[in-house]
RNA sequence: UGGGCUGUCGCCAAGCGGUAAGGCACUAGGUUUUGAUCCUAGCAUGCGGAGGUUCGAAUCCUCCCAGCCCAGCCA
């Protein structure tokens, strides 16, 4: 690792944690966890949390626990479980032989609280919630005590033990601590312990009808685990008493809990609620639509896992509100595959063009590097023909200097190939441009031309030699530079964030096209298979992400 | 006159009392058979504001201002 590497990498979480492990602190260890509740898919927010929690163990030489923060049945399903696992690994990381469920530990819990019972901190509560909201007061004023606050250890048992046995209906009790109802924090107000639900549990089935809250379960399981540095976002900040409180009462081990502020992305959205949205109602094509913000969508859109990383590592670790721009993440992607990724020639929108004095029956070879910066990638054959397509903006029938194309009698370059010179635009009925008539100079494979300068180079394919493919273009899926915080976020969803095009001719080369490969479609940007929609008979490529344009910029 | 957290360049982000790193973006040049890449240069007399301490303050103190989070039997 590089200085510039460790400096850009330190943040204030690692600086903690090296402060620890010099302070001897927690035995010189370091452990982590990456605790996801399966309730959605995982996105570019969570990435965050998952470099910096593995990335902290990888460093120091300690574990990271993948957990599934499985305590609320109702909203959870095997599913996210799954596809959770698929983007931790495919984001490049490894929880080890095993992964941990809240829910193993629902059995520790049980005792737990009813340790908590004996000890006179925890009651049951028959206060409906709608009463229980009442009786907690206000931001500026101090709530009331449950009329159930001071029942006896020995009833307290017992009713939490008809709850656990299911003879309590849903809604008519609850376990809670006893904190202090003035306290000014809302959180130590009492909490919940427990709530009845008579669901039944992905991984623990009937067993179960009543299940702990995210606050009991969260600080116990990390304690059980025996992580030392429970990373979490800073909405949870004001949890922390809470965390320490119940820690503090229990035998159990005690982490600190350290808290980080969350990933925003401009013109996207990080809800995991948000995105089962746009999903359930239909605005996208699923959690892996390549527009999502989730790792199975990056992933389709053809984004690394590296490059995700180093996403990541770029955007650092602070308490700081942020909001990250999409050009961090643009850079990022073009970094990468910018270095891994094959250069090849496609056509969005062709047009043909025909050499009039190439002959017609002849297929000429040419060779082109597969990477003109990076020899080692590679040659392949591209077979140059007498009709051949070019895009549509490529060829304009007059333009000032500045446009480096094909113009009515001007000369280009064809990509690896020969000089032309276009001498007709042959249209139709309406005026529209649907040939264009040029001839080629042989003189000029691999050569300047003498005695005069072309404008530039434009990107062609055979129109007998290439393939015929589908390519999808994505734009934002919000206008909004922050849809988080609109009153109605589906209000700014974008009406064109896909454009399909669906006469796309590829070079042929690409008929081995392999997916999770990126290929920069020269001139035009980097593309991927789509995982799908693509077949052996139909390809259907998604642009990544475009190359930088300052051209187009500077001209609007 | 509830509590917690945060304010360093358009967006991120180092800095931890010794005189403002770096990245993204942007601007200007150079190379180029991708208007890409690459290279070179530029980009905060200034660190939310006002006072104070100090030889010296983004860093310490005081007051003020602004933003974010919290009243689920969600996480």
């Amino acid at each position: 690792m590089t200085e510039t590497e460790t400096k850009r990498s330190a943040n204030f979480i690692r600086h903690i944690v090296a402060e620890d492990l010099s302070n001897n602190k927690n035995n010189g260890k370091v452990a982590t966890r990456f605790p996801p509740e399966p309730n959605g898919y995982l996105h570019i927010g969570h990435a965050k949390s998952i470099c910096l929690n593995f990335g902290i163990a990888e460093e120091y030489q300690g574990t990271c626990n993948l957990r599934f923060d499985d305590t609320n049945p109702s909203k959870e399903e095997q599913e996210y479980i799954d596809a959770i696992k698929e983007d931790v690994r495919w984001l490049g990381f490894d929880w080890g032989a095993k992964e941990y469920y809240a829910s193993n530990y629902f059995d520790k819990f049980y005792d737990l609280a009813v340790a908590l019972i004996k000890q006179g901190k925890a009651y049951v509560c028959e206060l409906n919630a709608d009463q229980v909201r009442e009786y907690r007061g206000t931001l500026t004023e101090a709530g009331k005590n449950s009329p159930y606050r001071d029942r006896s250890i020995e009833e307290n048992l017992r009713l939490f033990s008809t709850m656990k046995n299911g003879e309590q209906e849903e809604g008519s009790a609850v376990l809670r601590a006893k904190i202090d109802m003035a306290s000014p924090n809302m959180n130590m107000r009492d909490p919940t312990i427990y709530r009845i639900r008579k669901i039944s549990h992905h991984q623990t089935g009937d067993k179960w009808c009543i299940y702990p809250m995210y606050d009991f379960a969260h600080c116990i399981s990390d304690a059980l685990e025996g992580i030392t540095h429970s990373l979490c976002t800073l909405e949870f900040a004001d949890h922390r008493p809470l965390y320490d409180w119940y820690l503090d009462q229990l035998d159990v081990g005690h982490p600190q809990q350290i808290e980080f502020s969350r990933l925003s992305l401009q013109h996207t959205i990080v809800s995991k609620r948000k995105l089962k949205l746009l999903v359930d109602k239909g605005y996208v094509d699923g959690w892996s639509d390549p527009r999502m913000p989730t790792l199975s969508g990056l992933r389709r859109r053809g984004f690394t896992p590296a490059s995700i990383r180093e996403f990541c590592k770029r955007i650092g670790v602070t308490k700081v509100d942020n909001s990250i721009e999409m050009a961090m993440l643009e850079s990022c992607i073009r970094d990468d595959l910018g270095d891994n990724a094959f250069r090849v020639m496609g056509v969005l929108k062709p047009i043909k063009l025909v050499i009039e004095n190439f002959d017609n029956d002849k297929t000429e070879t040419l060779n082109a590097p597969n990477h003109p910066q990076n020899e080692a990638m590679g040659t392949r054959p591209l077979p140059f023909t007498r009709e051949i397509y070019i895009d549509q903006d490529d060829f304009r029938e007059e333009a000032n200097r500045k446009y480096k194309r094909l113009v009515l009698g001007g000369e280009v370059r064809l990509r690896y190939g020969y000089v032309i010179k276009c001498h007709e635009a042959k249209k139709d009925e309406n005026g529209n441009i649907v040939e264009l008539r040029c001839t080629y100079d042989p003189e000029t494979l691999g050569k300047k031309p003498e005695g005069r300068k072309v404008r530039g180079v434009i990107h062609w394919v055979s129109a007998t030699e290439s393939i015929p493919a589908e390519v999808r273009l994505y734009g934002c899926l919000f206008s909004d530079t922050t849809p988080e915080t609109a009153a109605n976020f589906e209000d700014s969803i974008s009406e064109n964030s896909l454009t399909i095009l669906k006469d796309c001719r590829l070079e042929s080369s690409l008929v081995n096209a392999k997916l999770a490969q990126g290929y920069q479609f020269e001139r035009e940007g980097y593309f991927c298979l789509d995982s799908k929609y693509s077949s052996p008979e139909k390809k259907v490529f998604n642009l990544t992400v475009a190359l930088k344009d300052t051209w187009s910029k500077s001209a609007s």
